[in-house]
RNA sequence: GCUCCGUUCGUCUAUCGGUUAGGACGCCAGGUUUUCAACCUGGAAAGAGGGGUUCGAUUCCCCUACGGAGUACCA
């Protein structure tokens, strides 16, 4: 390519939240720019008016930040930026590359079903491509594009290789509405020229624009940005994205509570390789990311993967970070913040957690011990494990834990020989001491959360059970 | 209809003419074990079909099938 430096952007229109598939072409154009020091813009095509919300700008915002796409300067807004794709028009108007069109809707319509029934092509042909201009009407007229007819179009594509049109395929689309505003065609190719975008990473269904768009680009003599079209995210059964298949916006995979380092991690991977790796860091992803390793088929998402990924980033991130993003998620999804002494609980405990969480869920679930107070109530599997013969020997052992030094190896001996002295196994005594300890029958290690209580809690809790 | 794109284990993928077609998730079996998770060992599991090109095709070309996208005064 050329020495200029990267510029990607991402152009999601404001109709709605930020999908999934949108949140992983916005993640490609972030990794592309940031791995090699160049810019990653945002525009929003709001030129929609009637299907266009500032809420569902904010949401697609509140996505980003949430994934950590960060863009830089500010939110381009293609609606205000309509007089310059009007100049533009007019401009390919004077030098002969667009004409005034003059057919009605119901002109082109009527030509449509015409062509259809006789079998031809159905693109429209206008009548006044070719019209002297003296012979023009004092009514509305759209701008469209004065395409060429023979020959053919050819984009290179990163992902996809050379793909060719024929040019006898590609009709003179609009550039400008009969109403003065442009159209999604010309506005993305004026503004990406405009805000200097090298780079144009997006889904293949704007391949075939591709083809119309550079036709822009030759007209107005500019340089043609290169083009990955990457291909799109289908749901678990293979079909097209739907509301059927939930689970659209990346909000919701926020809201089930995947660390967003995990999803990074297993949106980057799906539809792009490098190797056999599978595991990775953000920075190692910026490192790695290239267009070249970019698939050309549609990929499936898969929410095991997803989550095996997320709980080898929930394992991996430090204590204190992964505290801060528990807290994010608690903020985020409308649940009570932790109390001074929850956080510190769960400062001392997160070593013990996170091995064994693949979402914050689970992990609020596995940290019961350390956010219920006393007195703990069991639930109901571990009220089974609590019976009076449990309760007996929860009793007889309290006394060795008041004197024992509160280390785990010397615990773990503790209860070897205490165990042992019963003729029974540790395993025996762990159920009970999990369900005094917890309340619930799934808990880290009893030594990880006798060790994280502290002597004081831990024999009180266990007292607490052992008297019913 | 027309145009364009795609098709390797169930899923995500590696392979860039010569491999016992590799890895990961999931699944099955066994092990470890203090529940869950994790971990260890082993296993089943793939080149859509048909033609070429070639000494040799998963890999290159063509056709078919299937899937997808586009075909708007939507983006």
């Amino acid at each position: 390519m050329s020495e200029r430096p990267v510029v990607t952007r991402f152009a999601p229109s404001p109709t709605g939240y930020l999908h999934i598939g949108g949140a992983r072409t916005a993640l490609f154009n972030w990794l592309y720019a940031r791995g090699r020091g160049g810019k990653f813009l945002l525009r929003i095509e709001d030129t929609d008016r009637a299907r266009s919300t500032p809420e569902a700008t904010a949401a697609i915002l509140r996505g980003m930040a949430w994934l950590g796409l960060d863009h830089d300067g500010e939110a381009v807004s293609q609606f205000a930026r309509v007089e310059r794709h009007a100049e533009v028009a007019r401009e390919m108007l004077a030098k002969g590359h667009a004409y005034k069109c003059f057919a009605t809707q119901e002109e082109i319509a009527a030509f449509r079903e015409a062509a259809r029934a006789e079998g031809r092509s159905t693109l429209f042909q206008s009548p006044w491509r070719d019209a002297d201009p003296a012979t023009h009407p004092d009514a509305p007229y759209v701008i469209r594009l004065r395409a060429p007819r023979e020959g053919e179009t050819v984009i290179r594509d990163e992902v996809q290789g050379t793909v060719t049109f024929r040019n006898s395929q590609l009709d003179d689309m609009i550039l400008l509405r009969s109403d003065g505003t442009p159209t999604y065609m010309l506005a993305v190719v004026v503004d990406d020229h405009d805000m200097g975008v090298t780079h144009v990473i997006r889904g293949d269904d704007h391949l075939n624009n591709a083809a119309r768009q550079s036709q822009i680009y030759a007209a107005m003599g500019w340089d043609l940005p290169v083009y990955a079209h990457i291909p799109l995210i289908h749901g678990p059964d293979g079909k097209k994205l739907s509301k059927r298949h939930g689970a659209l916006g990346v909000e919701e995979y926020q809201a089930m509570g995947y660390p967003a380092d995990g999803m990074r991690n297993y949106l980057t991977r799906l539809g792009w390789s490098h190797g056999d790796d599978e595991f990775f860091t953000t920075a190692q992803a910026l490192e790695w990311f290239d267009l070249s390793g970019i698939g050309k088929s549609p990929a499936r998402l898969d929410f095991k993967k997803l989550e095996n990924l997320c709980g080898q980033h929930i394992a991996a991130t430090e204590d204190a970070a992964l505290l801060q993003e528990l807290e994010a998620f608690l903020a985020a999804t409308g649940r009570p913040a932790l109390t001074e002494a929850q956080r510190d609980g769960m400062t001392r405990g997160m070593y013990c957690l996170k091995e064994r969480a693949k979402t914050f869920p689970e992990l609020l679930e596995k940290a019961a011990f350390i956010l219920n107070e006393r007195p703990i109530a069991p639930d109901e599997k571990a009220a089974k494990a609590l019976d009076t013969v449990s309760r007996g020997i929860l009793s007889e052992l309290t006394p060795q834990l008041q004197n024992a030094s509160w280390e785990r190896n010397t615990l773990e001996e503790l209860m070897g020989a205490f165990a042992e002295a019963r003729g029974t196994k540790f395993g025996k005594l762990a159920a009970p001491l999990r369900a005094a300890l917890a309340g619930r029958a799934t808990t880290p290690s009893v030594f990880d959360m006798m060790l994280v209580l502290g002597r004081e809690e831990s024999v009180a809790r266990i007292e607490d059970a052992a008297q019913g």
